[in-house]
DNA sequence: TATATACTGGACCGAGCGTTTCAGAAACTG
DNA sequence: CAGTTTCTGAAACGCTCGGTCCAGTATATA
């Protein structure tokens, strides 16, 4: 009865996506996302509502694709030892990929963090979100990694580890040699704890 | 013979400079602009060139009258032991003080960072300078705090502090709880680091 | 094949942007 | 006090913004 739509939306907000990740919210302009996706304005409207609209598909497909598969080793059930050593690692072969879209323009939501766009409380509470899944992810891999230590420590630890990876997306686009520093200094906080407790039998 | 100007410069950088923090460069429009800092647009554009002339004049601004000030006694010739943590500590009284500018807007340089304006290489280039400089004086401070240990955990101290305190300035405006966690963490790696030294003797 | 449905292209909207311009007011200097 | 210089206010610039609208077209169904 219907003519049925005729583009792909994943590919779509995929698309978008890029756009949003490289320029922020308020730097990708409307005729930009037309060219990115292929899409003329009333389509993107009639799908989308608006450039919020668009943009809110852009981030959850940004979590869903990007960030939770990096994530899913440390949100099994049974978490590796080495997996938050091997979450830090694929984000350092990343960020060393300088044609990459982390290494060019870093985290889509730690952008948004810092950006005029986050005034809005919706986007400010995915963002923090975000932030509060990433920090559960790293908790139960320094969890698995660091099974002897005291709960303070891995707490602490665990912070130190969400905070320097989030510094270390923060930091790539104007100093990736930096962003990797502080990723490898998360990496050998969590070496060195383990080594000490090996060395305290 | 001419006419002396009949306004004070430092008092109009100054007033830029807080509309710059909160809002971003994007995020500030010149009538904005004019309202925040009494001038007409024509006295900005005749002392300042451009929105960006007067941005890179707030951002000067920032530097010597925000940063510099709390980054002293880290970058005296001899810094005291305690005075890392002392830094770390006035980060989060700030945070507290949910009215302070830091508390409500983060770090106008951190903000910059994951701007659109950053593309400016020039705008690059001196947000990196900036994290160096921090990266810097801590350094001299995890020195001074940590006298006994080894060079590569102090230097792995100094990144791993450098890069929690640029975490927590990307993190305050959507997340003020989690950002003083994240100073928090920094602290306590640097005491426990300095506990476990004692302790080795 | 006829029809109904909704996707699509492109023109158009008002608003706001950063910047330029210029005439006139202001006030130091000689 | 006259002259000169510079600051200042206001208006207008061209442009781009996000969003709306509608006629035309493509297509799945009956």
């Amino acid at each position: 009865m219907a003519r049925t739509q005729g583009f792909d939306r994943d590919v779509v907000v995929r698309a978008a996506r890029t756009l949003f990740w490289r320029a922020g919210f308020e730097g990708a302009s409307v005729p930009a996302l037309e060219e990115a996706t292929g899409l003329s304005r009333s389509s993107i409207y009639n799908t989308f509502g608006s450039k919020r609209g668009l943009f809110d598909a852009a981030v959850q497909s940004y979590l869903d694709e990007v960030i939770r598969p990096r994530l899913r080793p440390l949100k099994a059930d049974v978490v590796a030892p080495e997996a938050v050593l091997t979450y830090l690692d694929g984000l350092r072969e990343a960020f060393a990929r300088t044609d990459s879209m982390s290494a060019t323009s870093g985290c889509l939501l730690i952008n948004t963090a810092t950006a005029p766009v986050v005034h809005d409380g919706e986007v400010a509470r995915v963002v923090a979100d975000y932030r509060d899944e990433l920090r559960a992810a790293i908790g139960s891999g320094v969890a698995a990694y660091l099974d002897a230590a005291a709960p303070e420590e891995r707490e602490r630890l665990a912070d130190a580890a969400t905070g320097l990876s989030i510094a270390a997306f923060a930091l790539v686009r104007i100093a990736p040699a930096e962003a990797d520093r502080t990723l490898a200094a998360a990496r050998d906080l969590l070496t060195a704890a383990r080594d000490q407790a090996a060395r305290a039998y």
